[in-house]
DNA sequence: CACCAGGCAAGTA
DNA sequence: TACTTGCATGGT
């Protein structure tokens, strides 16, 4: 079922073109500074950080907590992702040298691990930086992945990270460009009709593919 | 006005 | 273990 979902939503969509162009450590920041936050505000935070200069892990790590709270600012949660960001350059910069490429080196599952293991690094960070950043075929599961698959039908409401994860990937042929252009239409499915409250299934490519011709609202 | 956004950790029972 | 709450800004 999610190879026809893909082609419907490609064929409706066109290519997304994520992570919106970027260099990997750009991913990694916008990957933290995402989280539960809409993208128009991240890519104000991240806007600043390059007219600073400061897109780079050491010269990020060196700036002082305080300036680097204001920067992020228009991302919300400043606080938080400022302690977040911060315990990331720490795992870069002292078990990598405060290198991607060597980070990304590591494989898949070993690093995936050891990113978990990062306080404000959680599954959906994780897989978007081994994704997105690092070329490495690991599956996004996001809100509106749960909703959409669990609104068709081909998951429970209550299925958690890991089994929508196993779903996905157990469906799908492991191909990173594959993973990357499917989780970008999700989101944009779930923007445009897959929404929370007040969905428009009529108008949604994925219409055909409801079981009853409505969607599962048991959310 | 209420609700939402590409989560996660910490607190409570 | 299984809920619940805090975190902050900007758009609809």
């Amino acid at each position: 079922m999610l190879k026809n979902a893909y082609k419907l939503l490609l064929d409706a969509f066109g290519p997304q073109h994520w992570w919106p162009g970027e260099t990997p450590f750009e991913v990694v920041v916008g990957a933290v500074l995402t989280q539960n936050t809409s993208w128009r505000n991240v890519e104000r935070a991240i806007d600043n950080l390059r007219d600073a200069d400061l897109l780079e892990p050491r010269a990020l790590y060196e700036v002082p907590v305080e300036e680097l709270e204001t920067l992020i600012q228009p991302a919300g949660y400043f606080r938080v992702k400022v302690r977040r960001l911060r315990s990331m350059l720490e795992f870069i910069i002292e078990q990598y040298d405060g290198s991607l490429d060597a980070m990304f080196q590591t494989n898949l599952f070993e690093l995936r691990e050891q990113l978990l293991g990062v306080h404000g690094v959680g599954p959906e960070t994780a897989d978007s930086i081994l994704l997105y950043a690092g070329g490495l075929p690991s599956f996004v599961v996001d809100a509106y992945t749960h909703r959409v698959f669990a609104r068709h039908g081909w998951i429970d409401f209550d299925a958690d990270y890991h089994q929508i994860q196993d779903y996905a990937q157990g469906e799908l042929p492991q191909d990173v460009r594959l993973y990357n252009e499917y989780h970008a239409l999700l989101v944009r499915v779930g923007k445009d009709f897959c929404r929370k409250s007040r969905p428009r299934c009529e108008e949604c490519p994925l219409q055909e593919l409801l079981p009853n011709g409505k969607p599962l609202m048991r959310d």
